[in-house]
RNA sequence: GGUCCCAUCGUCUAGUGGCCUAGGACGUGGCCCUCUCAAGGCUAAAACACGGGUUCGACUCCCGUUGGGACCGCCA
């Protein structure tokens, strides 16, 4: 009696394990719109310690590459979007969805359609023109076909040119869609034209091989975005077709560019892999493209495991998402403030190379580094800046930015910078606080403001005029780069 | 054009019929802090698209209007 109990409860988790899959095409890199769609996925997989599929959706072959499909992967990774099972791909499954698609023709649920793609966008140009709904009339259903090409067909022999599959749409009665995010949708089923299945070259197409692939992968929740609502009834009648369960359907609304049309390049970056370019941590991206569209009370940045607690589609909204960079770029602020300076001097290596302020393999002394860090953290927003005011710690040399030679390497601040020069020189231990007693000491003497020795100091050692406070700037500088600096600024003053 | 979705500050959002004199965040302005720049603190301006209902009471529920978006492919 015991044993029977338990063994129900197990198979009830069992079938109500969550399973969902982020289905990419490859077709183009991982964009913002997509990496919103795989991490909603992936949320709702880990918080309910569920599976978390990738699966690309590359039968589109004429557009798909494996380029891209490392793209995505790469992009994923980035993000630290792991998934349990894949990456599979479609065209290893064509032959499944052929059988698929030879079942239904054998039941009388699809047809062959001889009507030529010229014909097709002919008539659909018509229609558009005459204001008439764009859909397919159906005039193929009930042709008599050829003895013999089924046949070929069924046995997967190949014959080309003998017309595409469409699959029958029921047009009576209607289609309710029961999302998790926007309600009960219903559909009138007359609305819903026989879609394609199978190409005339044989291939599969989107509709069958996304119901083929949820089916056999046991998909429990669709999370993909809105546009595809419309699909879904389509959809549906195929579940249908092959008499099996519907899963749950979760469709995201949209993130727009600031015009508020589909996101795309015209609104600036929408690859997931230009923001690490541009110096943008995942973790940030991540936080950032959660709540389009999420929210949990007023709480704006969240860490993975607090995403992962109370991530819940009832606090999805229905409404698009405006993409704003401007929010991103102050998330991305607020996680290099919070963030390990060992960890931020780690990530930003590739920078400094790139901004060639290190040679590509060049080591750096880690501790001091990371202690250079410290007082750039709160003063970078991307890496990007970080590693170009990290430029006046590790040159050798400096440059001067005209505007403030000009304003402050004149010949009243060269009397002051040469005798802190000289001061600075006998100051055995070059540490801030012995460096401020130097400092003061001088301030006191000459009773000016700090600031008119501060800010020449700071363009003699940086070459600007915005720099982390200036006792920290000199001791991690070190002395001996700090007094060649003091000097070459000497030199320049007039 | 047809179908479907959506509608709170410029933007992201809180709000699940009385807690709303509508809250938070980004951005913007001001002030404070201050050796510069930041960060931080305080503060200001800024929204329930409109019209009807339902209700003792609507940002919240219903209907309509308007506006926006998506889809309508032998793309996914």
């Amino acid at each position: 009696m015991t044993e029977s109990i338990v063994g129900f409860d197990e198979e009830v988790i069992l079938t109500d394990k969550v399973r969902v899959r982020f289905a990419p095409s490859p077709t183009g890199h991982l964009h913002i719109g997509g990496a919103r769609t795989a991490l909603f996925n992936w949320l709702y997989s880990r918080h309910n310690k569920g599976t978390f599929i990738l699966r690309i959706e590359d039968t589109d072959t004429t557009r798909s590459t494996d380029e891209y499909i490392e793209a995505i992967i790469e992009g994923m990774k980035w993000l630290g979007l792991d998934w349990d099972e894949g990456p599979f791909r479609q065209t290893e499954r064509f032959d499944v969805y052929r059988s698929y698609a030879d079942k239904l023709i054998q039941e009388g649920k699809a047809y062959y359609c001889n009507c030529s793609a010229e014909e097709l966008e002919a008539r659909r140009k018509e229609a558009m023109a005459k204001g008439l709904p764009l859909k397919y009339d159906g005039r193929c259903r009930n042709k008599e076909r050829v003895q013999g090409v089924e046949d070929s067909r069924v046995q997967g022999s190949g014959s080309k040119g003998q017309g595409a599959v469409r699959f029958k749409m029921p047009q009576e009665g209607r289609t309710v869609v029961n999302d998790l995010i926007k309600g009960e949708v219903v559909f009138e089923n007359t609305q819903l034209d026989d879609l394609i299945i199978l190409r005339s070259d044989g291939t599969p197409t989107y509709n069958l091989t996304v119901v083929v692939d949820d089916v056999d992968m046991k998909i429990s929740h669709i999370i993909r975005g809105d546009d595809h609502l419309n699909n879904t009834p389509k959809q549906i009648h195929i579940y249908n077709a092959f008499g099996y369960d519907i899963p749950k359907f979760a469709h995201l609304p949209m993130i727009l560019g600031a015009d508020k049309t589909r996101l795309s390049k015209r609104h600036g970056a929408t690859s997931v892999m230009a923001y690490y370019e541009m110096g943008y941590l995942p973790e940030a991206l991540m936080n950032y493209l959660v709540r389009l569209g999420w929210s949990h009370g007023d709480q704006e940045i969240f860490s993975k495991e607090e995403l992962v607690t109370h991530f819940s589609f009832e606090n999805v909204g229905k409404a698009a998402a405006v993409f704003n960079p401007e929010k991103l770029l102050w998330l991305n602020s607020q996680y290099i403030i919070n963030s390990k300076p060992e960890e931020l001097a780690e990530l930003v290596m590739p920078f400094l190379v790139k901004a060639e302020i290190i040679d590509e393999g060049q080591a750096l002394d880690k501790a001091w580094l990371s202690r250079a860090i410290v007082t750039l953290q709160e003063r970078a927003k991307t890496l990007i800046e970080l590693a170009n005011s990290l430029r006046y710690y590790i040159s050798e040399d400096i440059e001067y930015i005209e505007k403030a030679k000009v304003k402050f390497l004149n010949e009243k601040s060269r009397e002051l910078l040469g005798e802190l020069k000289d001061a600075l020189s006998s100051v055995a231990d070059f540490s801030m606080q012995e460096i401020e007693k130097v400092f003061h000491d001088m301030v006191e003497k000459h009773g000016i403001k700090l600031g008119a020795l501060a800010q020449p100091v700071r363009v003699a050692i940086t070459g600007g005029t915005e720099s982390p406070g200036i006792y920290e700037l000199l001791e991690i500088v070190g002395k001996e780069k700090t007094i060649s600096r003091l000097e070459k600024a000497i030199k320049t003053a007039v």
